[in-house]
DNA sequence: CCTCCACAGGAAGCGCAGGAGT
DNA sequence: ACTCCTGCGCTTCCTGTGGAGG
């Protein structure tokens, strides 16, 4: 029944399973990382050996294999437990979703009690839940916590670990924390970070060559044969390898690049398309940032973006350019004007300014200051994208 | 030269939500 | 579960800067 329909689809496109480009796969053999995979494979083997584990922490930049490398080895311990007669369990946290002590542990608590619901109930009756679940099976428990500088009050978390961890006769607790945030050891309690860092690893950017191999690697998986260039597989590795070598984005280069490919019935995927995937992941990159803006800074980027492509009174700098360069006079009118619309508050003028300072910080408008020339002092604006664009993402954000 | 304008950006203070302390 | 405290977003006020115009 499906048959038909999965023939159809399979027609006109040029992947097999796209799936396998996306960040959430896990394939059998991770290119580049065999001297990571090992080490992580150590120290976690002492639990094979009946050792208590060691706790591990990883640090590396986004798209350098640090989840992948850490749920590969997991997943290859929890094949081999029963064969060494060992208890393991272990659970994954995102700690972006889940960012408080109370959250995570939660979360361990009901993994270890699958039935009962544990919301609401106080922070120690979910750490014995824990406690109980780990004695009664003997288990050593790897509780892997990924983007854990997102927590809130990790120190509290790692000291009721440690001291769970004491309290246990038989089973342990181990922690496998993962940040890409260099800044985050300095702001750990010391006692929290000699237990959390008792195993410390880096994981280094991967280069043009290795990003080659893992997209090669990919592409045999997701692609049918033969629908990519290898031009394509390089130029995708070798601006990745730009961009601190993120294998995520060299990912996602390669499955926009398909997509385009079968948007329009091309039968290969070649260079031109990994160069316009490129556009498409960049402008995605800024209409996501545009979205997620506060809303009264999205209001005055609007208003930035509404007087330019009004463009009836521009400012010529110099007689040279027809840029339109706006003051932030006209801009801060043109915002409040906004607001009456949408029937808000509009904030005060320099509260204004400061969103116009941040909105160029984070490379959305240009701003220089004038200096002489143009009226005593002022800020010029310029809309660093397609005023009409940014109108419209906006558009469809700020009705509902 | 002085004053006014248009604006930049620092300082102080205010109300509020949410975390810490008990 | 209670208050207490703190940080944050914001306003208000203020001082400083340089061109325009009398």
């Amino acid at each position: 029944m499906d048959d038909i329909f999965e023939k159809e689809m399979q027609k006109d496109t040029v992947f097999v399973d796209r799936n396998v480009l996306t960040s959430h796969y896990i394939p059998d053999t991770l290119p580049h990382r065999e001297k990571e995979i090992d080490r992580v494979m150590k120290t976690l083997s002492q639990i094979l050996k009946g050792k208590p584990p060691r706790n591990l922490f990883i640090y590396g930049k986004t798209g350098t294999g640090k989840t992948s490398t850490t749920k590969h080895v997991i997943d290859k311990l929890l094949q081999v437990k029963d064969k060494y007669k060992v208890g393991v369990d272990s659970i994954y946290i995102n700690c972006r979703m889940l960012n408080t002590k109370y959250q995570v542990l939660l979360k361990c608590a009901e993994f270890c009690n699958s039935r009962k619901n544990f919301i609401g109930f106080p922070f120690s009756v979910l750490l014995d839940a824990v406690i109980d679940y780990i004695k009664a099976g003997r288990i050593n428990f790897l509780i892997v916590l990924d983007e854990i500088d997102k927590v809130k009050n990790l120190d509290d978390l790692i000291y009721s670990l440690v001291r769970a961890n004491e309290a246990l006769e038989s089973g342990h607790i181990g922690v496998i924390g993962i940040t890409n945030n260099v800044t985050f050891k300095k702001e750990l309690d010391p006692r929290s970070r000699s237990t959390l860092l008792e195993e410390e690893m880096v994981f280094p950017p991967y280069n043009a060559e290795q990003l080659q191999a893992i997209l090669k690697q990919r592409v045999k998986l997701g692609f049918k044969d033969g629908s990519v260039d290898d031009s394509a597989i390089n130029l995708a590795s070798a601006l990745a390898a730009q961009e601190s070598g993120d294998a995520r984005y060299a990912l996602n280069l390669i499955l926009k690049a398909g997509e385009l490919a079968d948007e329009d019935r091309a039968k290969k995927v070649g260079e031109s398309y990994v160069t316009k995937a490129r556009k498409v992941v960049e402008e995605e990159i800024v209409y996501e940032m545009i979205i997620n803006l506060p809303e009264h800074e999205k209001i005055a980027l609007y208003a930035i973006a509404q007087l330019t492509s009004e463009g009836s009174h521009y400012h010529r700098l110099d007689g040279t350019a027809d840029e339109r360069v706006l003051f932030s006079g006209e801009v801060y009118e043109k915002y409040e004007a906004v607001c009456r619309d949408l029937d808000k508050v509009a904030r005060s003028a320099r509260w204004c300014r400061e969103y116009i300072n941040e909105l160029d910080m984070l490379g959305l408008i240009t701003i220089s200051l004038s200096g002489k020339g143009v009226r005593g002092n002022t800020t010029l604006i310029r809309l660093a994208f397609p005023a009409n664009k940014v109108k419209e993402v906006i558009e469809k954000r700020l009705e509902s």
